[in-house]
RNA sequence: GCGGGAAUAGCUCAGUUGGUAGAGCACAACCUUGCCAAGGUUGGGGUCGCGGGUUCGAGUCCCGUUUCCCGCUCCA
């Protein structure tokens, strides 16, 4: 039977993974831990790269500023947020079918017992089959200082938005923002999901790359059309396939929005979220002004108005894009060749496409033979490049072998020294994607290189 | 959470009716001095996911457990 080349793809992408150190599982000599993964040597270059990329995009402009907020903070925060409320799901266990269900959506779905098909699983809950309702909240719960009390309690924050709301007001005040203006944030966000899956795709540890945008009431829908065209035009630009994105707008909305669009990419499991676009409206502004008996309204000095801002939200998920970028990036090329005595045959070259400026290496630098100084040449090269980039230096093997080693993992030059260099001082200059070579001399390679991998204005 | 599948070297996998753990690739050193992988020699690396049980003897059979994958469920 054959492969399905989708679940072929996913194998391909865990097993490239693991084997060029993009991605290892947590506490692997332990056995593993369920859906927590971490970041190998290419692997953190890639999500540093991502993450710098959209760090560069959100606040090079003059309306956003940054923001690293604590990922611990004031328990009433998630009163305010409704997160308390919200995400706690009362599930009840059913001790024939062992189906778990929420408490309040028996009526809605069915029993899972082959015996009972058809039947609403609120008919068996009536026979007495069910355990007593148990709240699952979705938040990590952990204690400040030692003592394990009740009165000690906070959460990982499930969001990172909310240290951004909390800090709206301290922001504005310290950058002399107006509104229209947004606040940017990279950060980890933690949710005890039920299940994990798929990679790093569910996971309960998670990187955000958020950034919300106040903005006066009325003037929403404007800039929640502009923020979904900007969030969509990022990922193309940084190398995603166009056919492999989409929109979905969600039919149930989350508890503070008023709309919402989710930015999708046709994973091999399937279309996936990897950023969602809120109108969160002045639901979270408003409840904190409540909460914390604190005005967070804004003062528009030219019309001379007050009000409480509505904001817009990109939240995109790191790990999710991380994935996306890899997997996009992602190519078996099939080349013809012809051989030494004439015949023809074809091989398969693994390339990742990485935009240059996300590709975790940017150069790797041979000696094409290791003798008459091409090494002490080509180290020199490293260091002078090692002030500016991710580089790497290798003279093991044959030089057509180092090329494919690099290509599999997306270095983007391969910078040779060889016989002509002694002569005149240049290079070849090698290009992943087409493995074409040009020579440029030793002195412009830095260059060279600051011209192509930048990152996208 | 339910159902199904899987777990043996870094990766991909073989391992017979239960009888001393293998291959290819990768990796390291040396040789080969080469411009697009898979030349030569040598070498390192596995208590077979983990824990019990049956047995003279378990990678192999049984039970439990963990992790991953697929399908449901869930994803405010």
């Amino acid at each position: 039977m054959a492969k399905d080349p989708k679940s072929d793809l996913s194998e391909k992408i865990v097993s490239l993974a693991k084997r060029k150190g993009f991605v290892f599982q947590s506490s692997e000599i332990y056995g593993g831990l369920n859906g927590c993964w971490d970041y190998g040597p290419l692997g953190v270059e890639l999500l540093r790269n991502i993450k710098e990329a959209w760090w560069k995009e959100m606040t090079s402009r003059e309306d956003i500023e940054g923001l690293d907020a604590s990922i611990l903070m004031h328990p009433k925060v998630w009163e305010a947020s409704g997160h308390v409320e919200n995400f706690t799901d009362p599930l009840v266990d059913c001790k024939e079918c062992k189906a778990r269900f929420r408490a309040d959506q028996l009526d809605d779905v069915e029993c899972g017992n082959k015996g009972y098909k058809g039947r609403k699983a609120s008919k068996c809950h009536a026979e007495g089959k069910f355990t007593e309702a148990r709240n699952f909240n979705m938040m990590f719960k952990t204690f400040i200082g030692p003592l394990e009390s009740s009165s000690n309690a906070v959460y990982l924050r499930p969001e990172t938005a909310q240290g951004i709301y909390v800090n709206f007001l301290n922001v504005k005040e310290a950058s002399r923002q107006r509104v229209p203006f947004g606040i940017a944030q990279v950060g980890k966000a933690f949710r005890n999901e039920i299940n994990t899956k798929n990679f790093l795709f569910r996971t309960r540890e998670f990187e955000q790359m958020e950034m919300q945008f106040f903005v006066k009431p009325g003037e929403d829908e404007k800039w929640f059309d502009y923020w979904k065209e900007v969030r969509f035009n990022w990922f193309i630009k940084y190398g995603i396939k166009k056919e492999k994105l989409k929109f979905l707008l969600p039919d149930k909305l989350a508890h503070y929005a008023k709309a919402a669009a989710d930015i999708e990419y046709d994973f091999p499991f399937g279309w996936g979220e990897i950023e969602g676009i809120h109108n969160r409206t002045d639901y979270d502004l408003s409840r904190h002004q409540e909460m914390s008996g604190k005005k967070l309204e804004y003062f528009d000095d030219a019309a001379k108005e007050k009000y409480i801002p509505y904001v817009i939200e990109t939240s995109a998920g790191a790990s999710r894009g991380f994935m996306a970028f890899l997997i996009d990036a992602f190519d078996e090329e099939v080349i013809n060749k012809t051989n030494s005595d004439g015949s023809t045959s074809s091989e398969t070259r693994s390339v990742l496409r990485f935009h240059p400026a996300l590709a975790p290496v940017k150069a790797a630098i041979f000696p094409l033979v290791n003798k008459d100084g091409m090494p002490e040449i080509a180290e020199n090269i490293t260091k002078d490049l090692q002030k500016h980039f991710k580089v790497f230096y290798d003279d093991s093997g044959a030089v057509g072998r180092r090329y494919r080693r690099q290509d599999e993992v997306g270095t983007v030059y391969c910078i040779t020294v060889d016989n002509e260099t002694l002569e005149n001082n240049t290079v070849t200059m090698r290009h992943r994607d087409t493995m074409q070579q040009e020579r440029i001399g030793i002195d412009n390679i830095r260059n060279f290189m600051m011209d192509k991998i930048c990152f996208e204005n």
